[in-house]
RNA sequence: GGAGACGUCGCAUAGUUCGGCCUAGUGCACCACCCUGCUAAGGUGGAGUCCCCGCAAGGGGACCGCGGGUUCAAAUCCCGCCGUCUCCGCCA
């Protein structure tokens, strides 16, 4: 949720973000309205309360002879309190509905428009280039044994796979390389619940749009989460957390599910859209003050880790339209696939300032003492998806992959992925 | 899954019998000040969260696990749910 006093005090900030992400922004003017019926509402239903209880208290004191009549004068107020504590009632969720649905207020240079609309911050690293024809990661990954698709399909469905021998410890090796370095940069690390209920998925801002991405288990009422950034978000819900001495910062390491609803027929080879993956996912709570700064450790620890496994990579400034509903920007370092001959999302780093936090009700003390929604931030610092860029950008004309020299201590120093004969 | 007990303002508790003097008492911890020459003891005062009105001072409302209900009035009575603990059963 927005923050209501911005509301009011700067609409037409509300409105140009809006405006920038191509939502309604007749919203704002709405919310506008909705927040005065809501508060008139209120002001008449709590006078006629405080009239209410004084009239309490004179019952209580009145002689016994004198209270039927007083109760039948109070019997009459009992009712319209009533009646205008519905209205409040009302008035009140029809205000939390128009402005829950008012997204996140974009940050100031965050591109306009949608998809398309990306700014690349920066190309960074050479692509790979081969003296023999490379083969795509699906391919190496069976050379490999790595990878198994048909049988993921036979036990799952489309978009399942099993990753095999040196695929597996790969997957491992990648996590806990990747756990380490969150490690090493203060992070605590959290293996989290990957099922939430409906209150934490809607308020870390997932059930909206993208509502059909999530897979859902009505028979319990909980949802499968498609990254552990919901139950990191969750994890503080309904706490004030002291964020004085610095900001709380969590590395989830968790499975992940999405449906991938509405992909069909795209990237349906290997394991670049699956249903289930694993993700190391950076979460921090944080001053809202120091923000944008914590965004820019986000991105560079993302950053240093493509760097160091050797991969090509550019960053971009996703366009508003392109941003969930709570990120106010969001950075995606794409490493560079070479059989695609294109860059592909491998991590992606989102700043919430108090969107999700006030959803949430995630607070801290001020400096004033008074208590205010602390900012959120989320980044990805490894996935399944990895897999991919390091197996084609390391490939050798054998169809053995040399391994990044960082992730050898955690494959037994294994060096190149020999295939099986 | 079955039976029972419990859920109160940071912690611990009182209050629930018989609804109104509970705008929830007490102890500990906490903050400020006073006293005492020092880590102790004592005294005074303060202190929660959320919302509304107000430039402010201040005023008002809500909150006793959560949600409904009864009533002029609910921490207190009724119903549902959630959680914790104990016992039993079942499964690992």
């Amino acid at each position: 949720m927005i923050d209501p006093q911005l509301l009011r005090d700067d609409p037409d900030l509300v409105r140009r973000s809006q405006q920038a992400r191509r939502s309604s922004v007749e919203l704002v003017d709405e919310a506008i309205a909705a927040d005065r019926e809501r508060r008139d509402a209120i002001t008449a239903f709590e006078a006629l309360r405080a009239e209410q209880n004084a009239f309490g208290k004179l019952v209580a004191a009145a002689p016994k002879d004198e209270k039927p009549a007083l109760v039948q004068q109070a019997q009459q107020l009992a009712s319209e309190v009533k009646a205008a504590q519905l209205v409040a009632g009302e008035a009140e969720e029809r205000f939390a509905r128009v402005v829950g649905s008012i997204q996140n207020v974009i940050i100031e240079g965050v591109p306009e428009g949608g998809e398309d609309d990306f700014v690349t911050l920066r190309e960074v690293g050479e692509k790979p280039t081969f003296g023999f024809e490379p083969r795509d990661h699906l391919a190496i990954g069976e050379l490999l044994d790595a990878i198994d698709m048909p049988r993921g399909v036979k036990v799952s469905g489309s978009r399942f796979y099993f990753l095999k021998g040196v695929g597996a410890r790969l997957e491992l090796a990648l996590m806990t390389y990747a756990l380490d370095t969150a490690l090493d940069a203060g992070f605590t690390p959290l293996i989290t619940p990957t099922l939430v209920k409906p209150e934490v998925m809607s308020g870390t801002g997932f059930l909206g749009a993208h509502a059909d991405e999530i897979y859902y288990l009505p028979a319990d009422d909980l949802y499968l989460t498609g990254t552990s950034e919901v139950a990191l978000a969750g994890y503080h819900a309904d706490e004030i957390i002291d964020v004085s001495n610095g900001p709380l910062r969590y590395a989830g390491w968790s499975t992940c599910y999405r449906r991938e609803a509405g992909s069909y027929g795209k990237d349906t080879k290997g394991i670049i859209r699956v249903h289930q993956f694993q993700k190391l996912e950076m979460f921090s709570y944080i001053d809202p003050a120091d923000a944008e700064a914590e965004h820019e450790r986000l991105l560079a620890m993302q950053e240093g880790m493509l760097r160091s496994l050797g991969l090509a990579y550019r960053v971009i400034d996703t366009a508003a339209g392109d941003l969930g509903s709570s990120a106010a920007r969001k950075f995606d370092v794409e490493a560079w696939v070479p059989t695609q001959g294109a860059y592909r999302e491998l991590t992606s780093t989102s700043n919430c300032t108090t969107y999700q936090s006030r959803r949430l009700d995630i607070r801290h003390r001020g400096e004033s003492g008074k208590t205010a929604p602390v900012a959120t931030l989320n980044g990805t610092l490894a996935t399944t998806r990895w897999l991919v860029a390091l197996l084609e950008t390391h490939q050798q004309a054998d169809g053995s992959v040399l391994v990044p020299e960082p992730l050898r201590p955690y494959l037994r120093g294994l060096e190149v992925l020999e295939p099986v004969a």
